[in-house]
DNA sequence: GCCAAGATGTAATAACATATCAATGCGAGG
DNA sequence: CCTCGCATTGATATGTTATTACATCTTGGC
């Protein structure tokens, strides 16, 4: 499996199959994996990009339903929860995760002009800040690793 | 330098310090350190401790200096693109740069319960998010990295 | 003094997110 | 079957963070 995907790729079979993991990860744990949260996820799916919350919101309002900010909230909430999508934070935005499969701490590459965001992985308490953070005695149990720059495309056209 | 400052210290010195260090970079690129922009550095050092824009907003107002958003963000803006301020994505806030003198790149321990923050380094193209980057011809420009978790006071309290 | 670039003042609005509370559906235990 | 408890949903309102737009003013180089 791809960890990064800054190419083209026929999508409709990652949809299903990330779709259906999900489905049956929801049953394993006792979960709903209700129409909203799915709609959501599968939305992400489809886009295969970084979106605002209100960009999805307006798919879910078009579609009806749900047309109040709750609704999209507590869908992403629950499904970032479980690993199914990522917050990004230095866009405000949400994007499927790129392989649900796995246990991992996600780390994002974001194109700063085209907002493309490709997911790779990292370590929980890597070189320098694992040391800085056992030296005092902090306790780290998540961490936000996003790198902002120039994809591929961007940088080509630039030229 | 400490690094990492979750501890108690004398603090005037330190801003004192900070905000001549700024004044002579600024001077030295030709850039304009202004009233404005001094007064939010020097909030956030005499605070020590990551604001929102608002916050600082408020006291700006207060003080007759300015009481609309533009007024804070312009400030914020011109001190983090020179490094006089950290942003941190995670909570949207800000934060005075622990050691302005060094070129580096951020990282921060955000601690959940009390918010506090300490900031460490780490490298631009560091383990296997740069080789995936490499991989890809992704070109990183800059990178945000954000441990959350409990500090050592709000870890022992807990207990 | 004049011009261009940079900085500020001000109003309005956009974008992102949460609080609250009532109503509904659904499974477990009686 | 009933009903208790709990997760989810519906709906309204509000809170928080950030940007756009445009007029005006200041500064520094020529």
């Amino acid at each position: 499996m791809a960890t990064i995907g800054f190419h083209q790729h026929d999508h409709s079979h990652c949809i299903a199959t990330a779709l259906s993991q999900a489905e049956s990860k929801c049953a394993e744990r006792k979960l709903q994996f209700t129409p909203a949260r799915r709609r959501v996820l599968e939305i992400l799916l489809e886009k295969h990009r970084a979106m605002g919350a209100y960009e999805i919101l307006d798919i879910l309002a078009a579609e009806g339903i749900g047309s109040q900010p709750p609704v999209v909230y507590r869908a992403l909430d629950f499904l970032v929860q479980h690993g199914f999508v990522h917050r990004i934070e230095r866009l405000n935005a949400y994007t499927a995760c790129a392989h649900p499969t796995r246990d991992h701490v996600p780390a994002f590459l974001v194109c700063r002009q085209c907002k493309a965001v490709a997911e790779a992985e990292t370590e929980l308490t890597q070189g320098r800040l694992g040391i800085a953070a056992g030296k005092t005695g902090f306790h780290i149990e998540r961490i936000v690793v996003e790198a902002e720059g120039l994809c591929p495309d961007c940088a080509g056209a630039q030229a």
